[in-house]
DNA sequence: AAAAATTTTTAGATTTATCTAAATATTCAA
DNA sequence: TTGAATATTTAGATAAATCTAAAAATTTTT
């Protein structure tokens, strides 16, 4: 088994090495663990050794296919953890991330299947995450950001990419939430940010939380 | 906050504090932890340090009340994750130990209360063990070990002490479960092993078995 | 109460994951 | 294409939890 710090590394990588094609690079790893990148080194050349990712100094690394099995597990115990959390012990999607970062470790396969058929085989998780399946099999998604979209575009929000309460709380507030359809009205030249139908209501969403929301463009 | 490490001597010296009144020795840790006796030394002068318990040098050692309040919570934990695993996922009692003994980790007051409230407030878990309340206290019973009976009394099986696979198969393959009526039908003077009245049949099980066996007298 | 047996502690290493500071490699820009 | 800036690695330490072997304390036995 690996210990939860590898697992943790694997997880960030991966996640990292979805962003784009290329090799993920140690500062980058460095940023996501919040750990400096002399220990992000150190952690390369064991996670080399064990086979879990591809290595070459100076040149980032990426994830082998036991690594990449590995990180997408974890990910699926992240996501199902959070479902049980929300529906189950009617957690805030705000609250769960944190809590769910500890029971990811949690090392039982059996576990991890009876939670999922317990929950009725969600498909994603309070975010709009997609959950991947026993054989890390994930649904096909085609989805864009928010600040990638026109006017008078309209979608369903299915997703966001930062997990933060602070964050989480904002949208609510501006009831921005999974499954709301939205209608983009206006986008400003000088600062990016976007003007939303929603609900009925006109709201103005910052750039940087427009770059933050994934939509099921229509 | 405190590692897992330090939690699980807490308990193992909680739990071998219930055993008799005098303090707690290096070697019963070093038993219990599945260690060495010098590693044991290391953690007392550390736990000691830290406040959460008594300890003279050669002298074994006592929790303090912090000591105690942090074992009794480590210990509710456990207990209401076994009766989540049991009653929601369908495990059997004999699964349950070893995944309980991560998620009694996990560390989130809120969760531990809300599962507490989704399970319907649970007195017992699977084997037989009191749950303590979020107040750290136990209902109190008045049980006594089958090995303490004599001929002819009878009681309700309520709780084990032994919570390896091995011993709770066995158990189930001879009809004693948690719930079940029993009656001292003879004990054998030479290997102190007992004959039983279960479910209209007659069982002999070994004085091992019997001293790992609670019942509630009546 | 001295010797023997047992228990516990100390001394000194080891492993894992981390760090800072310095050295080296790579990339960017003039 | 060479120097500057940036990114990465190495060297050497540290802290947590563990270990073995030896020393010291305690308890038991004679």
């Amino acid at each position: 088994m690996h210990s939860f710090t590898e697992e943790n590394y694997l997880k960030t990588i991966y996640h990292l090495s979805q962003l784009n094609d290329s090799p993920v690079q140690t500062n980058a790893i460095a940023d996501g663990m919040k750990t400096r990148a002399a220990s992000v080194t150190d952690m390369l050349r064991k996670l080399s050794d064990k086979q879990l990712i591809d290595y070459i100094k100076y040149q980032g690394v990426t994830l082998t296919d036991r690594g990449k099995t590995t990180a997408v597990s974890v990910i699926r115990k992240h996501r199902l953890w959070e479902v049980f959390l929300v529906e189950k012990l009617k957690f805030k999607w705000d609250e769960v991330h944190d809590i769910a970062e500890e029971l990811e470790h949690i090392n039982s396969g059996l576990l991890v299947e009876r939670l999922d058929e317990f929950l009725g085989f969600p498909k994603r998780d309070p975010h709009g995450d997609p959950i991947p399946d026993k054989d890390g099999v994930f649904e096909p998604g085609q989805n864009i950001h928010l600040h990638e979209m026109s006017r008078g575009d309209k979608g369903v929000i299915i997703g966001v990419n930062e997990y933060t309460s602070a964050f989480l709380k904002h949208l609510e507030r501006l009831g921005l939430t999974i499954g709301i359809l939205i209608e983009i009205q206006e986008i400003a030249d000088y600062d990016g940010s976007v003007e939303l139908l929603v609900d009925g209501k006109l709201i103005n969403v910052s750039r940087e939380v427009t770059q933050r929301i994934l939509v099921n463009y229509k």
